[in-house]
DNA sequence: CGACGCTTTGACACAACTCAACAACCGTGG
DNA sequence: CCACGGTTGTTGAGTTGTGTCAAAGCGTCG
């Protein structure tokens, strides 16, 4: 619990400074860490359950099932995260939220949080700004996968996963570990897993990167990045308070 | 400037009972309508200035511009939607702007709105929710992008759109006007344009609905939304306040 | 050891894109 | 009023990327 509030704790403090009492209010809002298998479904889509999480480590996934009974994986969450904060708010859930290996998260109940919008409004744009920013990347990468091919899709997901998982310690300037497996990437790149696998044999030929078991290795930054079509997002912080 | 006024704040009011001082607040966030002219771009990607519009009527669309140079557009405002808000609270711009057809808009101004967090942080939560709502609704519509074939999307697209533009009173049951190029459809919907063209023939031909000059006709409403394979989003409101 | 899940590969089918051309429409100016 | 150019819509032919089906190689775990 201490680690799951300090993760969220310092989210917020990019966008605005917290009093001590907010901070005090912030912890109370997480019981304590629960530890969940691989494979658990933590929330279904359009289930009504007032709960949030925040990651604390292992892999996990937020996607949406589709009319073909396929799903849409939206984004992995990253240790840190919060995932559900807005289904919670808007009382059904929009996306459903699975742990793809054994994992640590903290429940946000929802009843303790309804009362902060009150009690602590100032905190509450807070949370609502950095689901805000979160929300900004998630389509970011949706629009990074309409208009891409197959191997621009998959180097940009890469590109940007590693990228995310340096700001929080997770990945070497080389490489990292990513145990998903090409079903998980077909989910979210909106490919057949069977494509998946052919891209990633380009992407080693050409000697852009490998994923090698559980194992990514960056081996040519630029040309993914080139290939990726990445531009960094510009997105500032700090808006509130002085 | 009343317009845009009362229409952001009935669409608070779904979230959050306001009171008189908030509305007082909310209102004098709003400066006047302008008229913008069609093809006027009023926020670039990238850009920082701040400033976030309420649409009043005309057509325009939020886009992204890709790498390769084209544009994927994220959304089609009704009147009475707000753009950009996000991108003023986060300093960058994140999407463009631009109206397709002459319109009227309100302006709202960052520096004033900035205060707000702390003048009238219960405020501030609530336009952050009715944001963080609108963004949901983008993530649906990329979401149904990604998996479904260019008739289905095309279906879906204008099923969705009838419904919304229904809600502000601005469609019939059978019909609506759509001023949108083949062009512009293809950027919205991830397709060519020619593509766009032929989808349109097939759905004429299979007697599901026409597009001719700028007036769309649903001729058979049930078979369009089981072909665009739509569920109802069944997002709640009223969340905050008791 | 066997069973299972994941990866890899090949052959084939089809959806969507590109290029190229032409037709209809619309506003503008002679 | 008609002629004009530009925009938008329409259609065909050929190409390519991606999905589907089928099957074989690996690894791992029980």
């Amino acid at each position: 619990m201490p680690h799951g509030s300090s993760f969220l704790a310092n989210k917020l403090r990019k966008f605005v400074r917290l009093s001590d009492r907010e901070l005090e209010c912030l912890a109370q809002l997480q019981s304590s860490t629960v530890d969940v298998k691989r494979g658990k479904e933590l929330v279904r889509e359009g289930q009504t359950g007032h709960v949030a999480y925040i990651l604390h480590s292992g892999w996990a996934c937020s996607s949406k099932i589709l009319p073909d009974g396929g799903r849409q994986i939206i984004t992995f969450p990253v240790p840190g995260d919060c995932v559900g904060l807005r289904s919670m708010l808007l009382r059904t859930a929009d996306h459903s939220f699975s742990a793809l290996t054994d994992a640590v998260v903290s429940r946000v109940e929802a009843p303790r949080f309804a009362g902060v919008f009150d009690d602590s409004p100032r905190l509450a744009a807070a949370i609502l700004l950095a689901i805000s920013w979160d929300e900004a990347l998630v389509v970011e990468h949706l629009v990074g996968i309409v208009r891409r091919s197959a191997i621009e899709r998959t180097a940009h997901f890469f590109f940007t996963l590693w990228h995310r998982l340096r700001l929080v310690g997770l990945a070497t300037e080389t490489e990292f570990t990513c145990p998903l497996s090409q079903y998980v990437l077909a989910d979210a790149l909106g490919l057949s897993a069977i494509h998946v696998n052919r891209v990633l044999r380009h992407l080693r030929e050409q000697g852009l990167m490998t994923l090698k078991g559980k194992l990514v290795v960056i081996h040519d930054a630029s040309r993914l990045k080139e290939l990726a079509g990445h531009q960094n997002s510009p997105i500032n912080h700090r808006v509130m308070g002085a």
